[in-house]
DNA sequence: CGAAAGAGCCC
DNA sequence: GTACGGGCTCTTTCGT
């Protein structure tokens, strides 16, 4: 058994005292054993000193006396912090005590990096000869279950674990890109900390309208006895009323996304979106925040193209409409967005000369839409839905249901249209296209990242060869 | 009761 | 005849 922490007779107060105070390596790697995912109060952490060796230290339901002498170890800068997860464990630390968060690395991340499919601790513990023993196999709903042994041991083979990837991982990391990854951890630790002041008044407000319109929407469909939050019912009603709908992509069911039911003459259908808007808007952005004084998220790294996510709350897709039930701590909020960045993006990669007339030299006044509208004879708002939908691969059904076009004829012609004007872009495209799918690796991003491409069919690879690049810039 | 499917919000 | 990239969450339905 490799793994030894203190707390056990195993070892002695001086040994602890030498590796962690006197001694201790330039590079550690730290677990947090939190009450559950939810609730983050830690019930303590364990510092791996080496792969086969790790200390661990009680914090509930109060810190044991040595983690006054550990935590100015985790204060140091010059010492490395590695974690699997950094947000995570660094935000359930803050609540303990300080801790330095300018030297660390996370061992999540670096897993991506170099393409790993599955970047969960369990995963990657074999690629060193070792095994991680999931949560959820503990069969046990909280830690506060587990016995402070079978806790200790977990945790401190966690972070031993992590340490070794660490090792193993460091030779083949891109160094720069790695430590703009690094960097933004902190930035969105404070970020998620703290959180975001909902203005009540406003917010109950609105839920009042929108659940009254919510209800007599509702009432329409009972009248006609069918719940419209049922898509099976929807579908079957709509069907009888002798409206056509297609088949789900499973074909169990048939569609009756928002997409499908548009193009309904049937009054009932526009019915069952109004009803189906006030239920979203309020299930998901209105009655959970109700007595909520501020809102917080976590944020994660932990997304294929390095994006960074926002989880628990979701604060990455609140509604534009809804946003004014939200208040600026500094009483003003202030906004950065590159407008049509998805596309200076694609002028910066590919040089194509027309996008860079227009962005560059500010030809049009700089709008892309309008210049690929006059080019192409079409109106602005259909030149907007190709231009966005080509980063994204489209296809000509892609154009046909964001354009509410159904010629599916005319929807490719667009497309080739589109890339006769922009020559550039095009070759670029097709240039990403071969490489994603002859190396399973995307073109790199502007931060210098290569995203590895799941090997699924080769149309789904050419998409994701031309998007990665693009999405992984932002 | 948990997983999957369907739906819809953001960029 | 045909899959649009990446997220997250909630509700209904289905299968063990």
């Amino acid at each position: 058994m490799s793994t030894i922490y203190y707390g056990k007779e195993t070892l002695t107060r001086d040994y602890f005292l030498e590796r962690l105070v006197t001694h201790p390596p330039s590079v550690i790697a730290v677990d947090v054993e939190t009450i559950s995912l939810k609730e983050r109060q830690p019930l303590g952490f364990s510092i791996a000193t080496a792969p086969n060796e790790s200390f661990y230290f009680n914090t509930y339901p109060e810190n044991e006396p040595e983690v006054e002498v550990v935590k100015t170890l985790l204060l140091r800068p010059d010492i490395k912090k590695v974690f699997h997860n950094a947000t995570f464990d660094l935000k359930a630390l803050a609540l303990l005590f300080d801790t330095d968060r300018s030297n660390i690395a996370d061992t999540n991340v670096m897993a991506r990096l170099l393409g790993r499919q599955f970047t969960k601790l369990v995963d990657l513990a074999p690629e060193i000869g070792r095994v991680a023993v999931p949560f959820n196999e503990m069969k046990i709903s909280s830690m506060l279950e587990a016995s402070n042994e079978e806790r200790a041991k977990k945790c401190c083979n966690d972070s031993q674990v992590t340490l070794g990837l660490y090792e193993k991982f460091l030779p083949d990391i891109d160094k720069d890109y790695f430590s703009v990854e690094m960097a933004v951890i902190p930035i969105l630790i404070d970020m998620s900390l703290r959180g975001l002041k909902v203005h009540q008044a406003d917010r109950a407000a609105l839920e009042a309208k929108t659940t009254a319109e919510m209800e007599s929407y509702r009432e329409m469909c009972a009248a006609l006895d069918f719940n419209p939050g049922s898509p099976q019912q929807v579908g079957y009603i709509l069907a009888k009323r002798g409206n056509f709908l297609k088949f789900t992509r499973s074909k169990k069911s048939l569609s009756t996304r928002e997409g499908e039911l548009e193009f309904l003459d049937d009054p009932l259908a526009a019915v069952v979106l109004g009803y189906r808007h006030a239920k979203h808007q309020l299930s998901h952005y209105l009655t959970p925040l109700a007595k909520e004084d501020r809102i917080y998220t976590e944020y994660s790294l932990d997304v294929s193209v390095g994006r960074v996510s926002s989880s628990r709350r979701n604060m990455q897709n609140i509604p534009v409409e809804n946003r004014y039930i939200y208040v600026p701590d500094s009483g003003t909020f202030t906004t950065g967005d590159y407008s049509q960045e998805h596309l200076r993006i694609l002028m910066h990669k590919s040089g194509d000369r027309e996008l860079e007339r227009v962005y560059l030299e500010g030809y049009m006044d700089g709008d892309i839409h309008s210049f690929t509208a006059r080019e192409l004879g079409l109106p602005r708002g259909l030149a907007k839905t190709i231009n966005y939908a080509i980063a994204y691969g489209a296809t000509p059904k892609t154009i046909s249901e964001q354009a509410k076009i159904r010629d599916l004829k005319r929807c490719a012609g667009f497309l080739e249209q589109w890339f006769r004007l922009f020559r550039g872009a095009a070759e670029w495209i097709r240039g990403a296209q071969e490489e994603g799918v002859s190396s399973g690796w995307a073109l790199p991003t502007l931060f210098n990242r290569r995203i590895k491409i799941p090997p699924v069919d080769e149309d789904g690879m050419k998409r994701r060869a031309v998007n990665y690049p693009i999405l992984g810039s932002d």
